[in-house]
DNA sequence: GCTAACTAGTTTCAATTCCAATTATACTTT
DNA sequence: AAAGTATAATTGGAATTGAAACTAGTTAGC
């Protein structure tokens, strides 16, 4: 006989709510400061980071889905934050890149990124940060491995 | 001059990648095998958990949006999983409790939370799995202290 | 070099989520 | 006890999201 788990004990939950509070912190952010959408900072983040890329390899990189990526680029592009240039190699892409007035935008978001990561640890250790970050990345690795298999209906794996 | 942080690299989105791939694969379970969805897995959990609640009460302990709240509890109502009874105290609202079937459903979701739970930290020493849990507790406490107060426009807080 | 299969990007549609307004009941003040 | 305020639950509508369909261009096999 099993114990039940409260729910809040249940570490995938604890981890939800705490990454939604964290996600929705930095949303209002980017929000009132520069008018972004969480995609579309991210996908500043990246070309800043990474110069002009097509949306195939932004979607690679930021790990969001091709419509949102899509959807994002538009906006920046809309705005006059990025725009898009030919790609001489393949008629059905561009590369996106930030314009200087989305240079100047990636100039302060990225403080203000450091500045949250920052706040959002605040009391953390650096042995701590880089533990979490570690135990985050494990996490993620597992879910993929897991994701090949299912559960067993009978046994739920427990065999 | 600060260098750029690779979007990877920063921890809010690292934990945001992280949680929505657990919640992703636990909610793939669920609605295999129960045919539920999460905010109607958290209901019955807690409700499994603690007895007949009204909804303001559920809203309070699965930190979940009301109406939300009120629309997992309708679901479970018409499936016959949970049922409503007066409450003596609030003419407003009702207790809700699990229904024979719903108990019986509650009986197998438990084990299979916990089958995932072990799956997804399979490989993590007690000591690294409370030290995450515990590392999320703050993590949230530290934004809900966040909340209060925003950061200013000319230096991120930084000044 | 033509056809078939594939891929990048876009659009559409349906489901979900989130906010705001509504309803019904409860409290509070006079 | 009447009027006004507050709160639990519900509903409706707007915005967001994701899956699948669609378009245009590319690659591979013959």
């Amino acid at each position: 006989m099993q114990p039940t788990i409260p729910l809040a004990k249940f570490l995938p939950y604890q981890l939800s709510i705490t990454s939604n509070a964290v996600s929705g912190r930095i949303a209002q952010e980017y929000r009132q400061h520069f008018g972004l959408s969480v995609p579309e900072w991210r996908v500043m983040a990246v070309l800043g980071d990474s110069g002009a890329l097509t949306q195939r390899e932004l979607t690679q990189r930021t790990l969001m889905d091709k419509v949102a990526v899509n959807r994002a680029c538009k906006v920046l592009e809309e705005r006059g934050l990025a725009a898009r240039t030919p790609n001489a190699q393949d008629g059905r892409s561009h590369h996106l890149g930030l314009t200087d007035s989305g240079r100047t935008m990636h100039g302060q978001i990225m403080p203000l990124a450091q500045e949250m990561e920052r706040r959002v640890f605040a009391g953390f250790s650096p042995d701590e940060i880089s533990q979490f970050r570690a135990l985050l990345e494990r996490v993620r690795a597992q879910v993929g491995e897991l994701d090949s298999d299912t559960i067993d209906s009978d046994n739920f794996g427990v065999g």
